[in-house]
RNA sequence: GGAGGCAUAGCUCAGUUGGUAGAGCACUUGCUUCACAUGCAAGGGGUCACAGGUUCGAGUCCUGUUGUCUCCACCA
């Protein structure tokens, strides 16, 4: 028989095991499969990122849930791939030609470029898939995807028309978010706020004609450029007045009219807006309503351009500052007061992003948002915890069009086509298409589609789609989505939509979110503060089974959770455990004990039906905990029965009887042993699969391997109810010895005579060796009295346990402490009569609930009298 | 401005349809018990933020208050 290393050491076995399963095709769903259907797509992480613990704990949760349906016979895929992450990617690769070479892209131009994105991604691409790997994750590696790989290609092409000849994607000139630093188009999403100190400059601008002015009030007086209006409320009776009155722009000298729009707010500020159509998203639709003039005046890097006149090249920043300065000069100032605003910033590089107009790609989302919220209301798709629905549904019922078109490289190449001989633009899936009018070759757009248009198709995209492949047949709609809520916006909203439009169905049927792992002291893990716990140190140092349970343990579905060395060296201590236990039950087995099953009810003890019973209550639990996704809560049931039950009670009550070989007794603890440590390892195995597989193997077993085995079912056979009863009785009694010793300071080698009277002779005579093994008893007698002088009386309440140790024993104390203990019982017997009294408490709690209370009642009763008994005998 | 989370033992957190509270770590005490000191045994420690309400019964459901975190919106 194979034996275990003595102390777990992940390393020896854990890349062993993973590619023995890849070798046999373990993790690739048999085709021929006609059991039901269970399929997950991962998240695809960034093709040139590195797995950090957000990523770990996402696959970790996934890959519980598919090894546990896996296990449980589904016909079960999980579908890897990696995303191309336009910005993200394409500003590592300028980096690193401005670090290696300092060129810029525009040096090397579009198409060599991206050969060097391509060069980058299959230099790094593979990274993040083996520290995938490293984690343990059952995906099915043969169909790894890329979302820019053909497949994606084509199903990205098939959407941008098909939602264009619907009309639901347009080009228009329309205020976006423009990333100065990235040079490109930002979609809302994009967007995150930060809070920033700035100033409100008052300014003066002069009414034409008259000798009054319009007091103005703005955080980014170098948009005044592009003043072409001032806008005060209709219903103002301060500034109605002004409307239809021409303002002269300070310093620019150019004319404004004072027109009227209730957007403005009565009340705040001055009640005078100025309106920068080009530069703000208010102010562009008053100027759409008005039909105001737009004037840009930056360029795109944020520099200020012509309409700016002296202050042209400067950057917007400085461009402020002169311009302060110049209008305190000139009077036009009337006041700076400091103020605090949200400043929007770019998600990848953290610039000020500026709102500007711009020709951009649409996608208009009105005709999408009824169905989206719709398969949600109805219960198509489900968030856990549910909570996220609400989230989901109000970012989509504010949603504007989504701005699609990026001005970058590296990307989707919007399949769109200018001719520009006749004007004409055709939106076509045909490469290098010529223009149907005129026949003349046309020129692409050279923009790029945003990184998750690509991702909103993921689902059905790696199925096969838009083509009626078996796999999209099967495994489409997949089942279950498990992501961060920090990405509901992003992602599983426009999945959705997608999904509906262009398959008519949800991708998934529930959404599993959960939080972000932060550090031990809960801050967010970021590359700025280098908190970052790298998972793949901590594989390094505790297996990737501990890191794992680590992850999955102790939080609630959607909570945040924090990580620490304490907390994984739990983890890689429970290993541990698990394995030394693995150990004691390999050493004791025979040859003889390849008998797998569990022996018959007849040849048990009541132990071992004690425990079989106890497992297999767990096994019933877990299984709807998981079925829950409360994957923690079933972790941590798995955890205490492992530890607590099987190794700290049941394993030492095996001992009484293996140590006679030979014995029949024996040969049926082993066998118990066996299947128990068997069952646990199974219950375990999504959760920390190597180590699990790595003792399986070693064990007695059926089949080649733990992950293709099937996952532990309750069976009512396997419940002894009485023989539960019984050995919780004599648990609790060798308790309360123990602690009766322990609090008299009695050392475990000065062992006892036992003389117990109980109204169960039989169970405490059967438990003898019990006593003797883990309650240091010398002898266990049962009688009918006992009134003994001078000795330890312990009362629980299924039996009174005499220890004589007179020279040990301060009768007076003793006295003193069942005294204690027999208020204590009065008490609770004092508070459950009362219970059981109460009209209301018996007529309408549950019947199982009134009946626990009775037995309750019925066990401290007996207490008591046992007590009293043992005080008069003092 | 709107929405939501969290508030339970010294710390970090569980607590699944309401039935007087659990774990890990830390702490105290005792153990070289032949699987494990990454261990074994025993123990101390909580008016479940506060105030009301529903109920026979509330950590759990409802309302409000306070503290704290997050998301969304973006009134210049």
């Amino acid at each position: 028989m194979k034996e275990l290393t003595k102390t777990y050491a992940p390393k020896e076995f854990e890349d062993r095991i993973y590619a023995t399963w890849c070798e046999k095709g373990y993790f690739t769903p048999d085709p021929a499969s006609k059991a039901p259907t269970f399929s997950i797509v991962i998240p695809p992480p960034n093709v040139t990122g590195q797995l950090h613990m957000g990523h770990a704990l996402d696959d970790t949760l996934q890959d519980i849930l598919v090894r546990y349906k896996r296990m449980q016979g589904f016909n079960t895929l999980w579908v890897p791939g990696t995303d191309h992450a336009g910005i993200a990617t394409q500003i590592k690769v300028e980096e690193q030609l401005r670090v290696n070479e300092g060129i810029t892209r525009y040096d090397l131009g579009r198409e060599k470029f991206l050969e060097r994105v391509w060069d980058w991604k299959r230099q790094y691409g593979s990274r993040i898939i083996s520290q995938l790997k490293k984690l343990g994750t059952s995906c099915d590696w043969t169909r790894e995807r890329f979302t820019m790989d053909e497949g994606c290609s084509r199903a990205v092409k098939e959407v941008f028309v098909s939602l264009y000849e619907k009309g639901l994607i347009y080009r228009g000139n329309r205020i976006i978010n423009w990333c100065p630093h990235c040079k490109t188009a930002l979609s809302d999403a994009e967007v995150e706020y930060e809070e920033q100190a700035g100033h409100f400059w008052h300014i003066r601008y002069p009414i034409k004609g008259e000798d009054g002015y319009v007091e103005i009030a703005t955080t980014r007086p170098e948009t005044m450029f592009g003043d072409t209006a001032v806008a005060v409320n209709p219903e103002d009776e301060k500034t109605r007045h002004l409307i239809g009155k021409t303002l002269i722009l300070p310093l620019v000298g150019r004319e404004i009219p004072v027109i009227a729009d209730d957007y403005v707010e009565i009340g705040f500020g001055t009640g005078c807006v100025k309106i920068t159509p080009a530069h703000d998203p208010n102010d562009f639709l008053v100027g759409q309503r008005h039909g105001l003039e737009q004037i840009k005046v930056m360029n795109d890097d944020a520099t200020m351009n012509r309409f700016a006149g002296k202050y042209e090249g400067m950057d917007r920043y400085a461009c402020r500052k002169a311009l302060i300065a110049d209008l305190e000069a000139e009077g036009y100032l009337l006041s700076t007061e400091p103020h605090s605003h949200n400043v929007g910033t770019c998600y990848r590089c953290g610039t000020t992003v500026e709102p500007l107009t711009s020709d951009q790609w649409f996608v208009k989302m009105g005709p999408m948002i009824e169905p989206s919220l719709d398969a949600v209301r109805s219960g198509a798709i489900r968030f856990i915890p549910e909570r996220f629905t609400r989230n989901y549904t109000v970012w989509m019922e504010n949603l504007h069009d989504w701005c699609i078109s990026r001005q970058l490289w590296w990307g989707h190449r919007i399949p769109a086509f200018y001719c520009d001989e006749c004007g004409e633009l055709t939106v076509t899936k045909e490469e290098s298409a010529v223009c149907p009018k005129c026949g003349k070759p046309m020129r692409q757009e050279s923009d790029v589609l945003d990184t998750w248009f690509s991702s909103a198709l993921w689902p059905f995209s790696v199925m096969g789609w838009p083509d009626e492949t078996e796999d999209l047949k099967k495994y489409y709609p997949t089942s279950t989505l498990v992501t961060g809520y920090d990405i509901i916006s992003f992602w599983v909203s426009r999945m959705i939509f997608s999904g509906l439009e262009h398959t008519g169905k949800a991708p998934f049927s529930t959404v599993l979110i959960h939080g972000l792992v932060r550090d031990a002291q809960g801050r967010k893990m970021s590359k700025s503060l280098g908190n970052g716990i790298d998972p793949l140190e901590m594989i390094d140092k505790y297996g990737a089974d501990a890191l794992r349970f680590a992850l999955a343990t102790g939080n609630a579905p959607g909570n945040d959770m924090r990580f620490s060395d304490e907390k994984i060296e739990a983890a890689r201590n429970f290993a541990n455990k698990l394995w030394n236990a693995s150990r004691f039950v390999l050493m004791n087995l025979t040859d003889d004990d390849m008998d797998l099953t569990l022996p018959r009810a007849e040849e048990m003890a009541a132990e071992d039906k004690w425990i079989v019973s106890r497992f297999n209550r767990l096994t019933r639990s877990v299984c709807e905990n998981l079925n829950n996704y409360e994957i923690g809560v079933a972790l941590s049931e798995i955890y205490d029965f492992t530890w607590d039950t099987f190794c700290d009670w049941y394993i030492e009550l095996a001992k009484s009887r293996l140590y006679d070989k030979e014995s029949e007794g024996a040969s049926v603890a082993r066998r118990t042993l066996l299947w128990c440590l068997t069952g646990i390892l199974k219950l375990l195995h999504p959760y920390m699969p190597f180590i699990t597989e790595e003792i399986f193997t070693a064990l007695p077993h059926e089949g080649e391997s733990i992950m293709i085995s099937f996952y532990p079912d309750y069976d009512e056979h396997l419940l002894f109810a009485r023989e539960e009863e019984e050995m919780e009785r004599v648990i609790s009694t060798i308790r309360a010895v123990r602690n009766r010793r322990a609090e008299m300071n009695v050392p475990p080698s000065r062992k006892a005579n036992l003389i117990v009277i109980t109204p169960y002779p039989e169970t405490f005579r059967r438990a003898t060796p019990f006593f003797e093994k883990l309650a240091s008893a010398e002898t266990l007698t049962v009688v009918d009295s006992y009134d003994g002088e001078g000795a330890v009386k312990i009362v629980t309440d299924s039996a009174t346990v005499a220890i004589p140790m007179g020279d040990l024993v301060d009768l007076e104390k003793e006295r003193a402490r069942m005294e204690a203990e027999r208020a204590k019982v009065l008490a609770e017997i004092d508070r459950i009569e009362r219970k059981l009294a109460n009209e209301g408490f018996v007529s309408k709690a549950p019947a199982a609930v009134v009946e626990g209370e009775r037995a309750k009642l019925e066990k401290y009763r007996l207490t008591l009298s046992q007590l009293e008994t043992a005080l008069a005998n003092l």
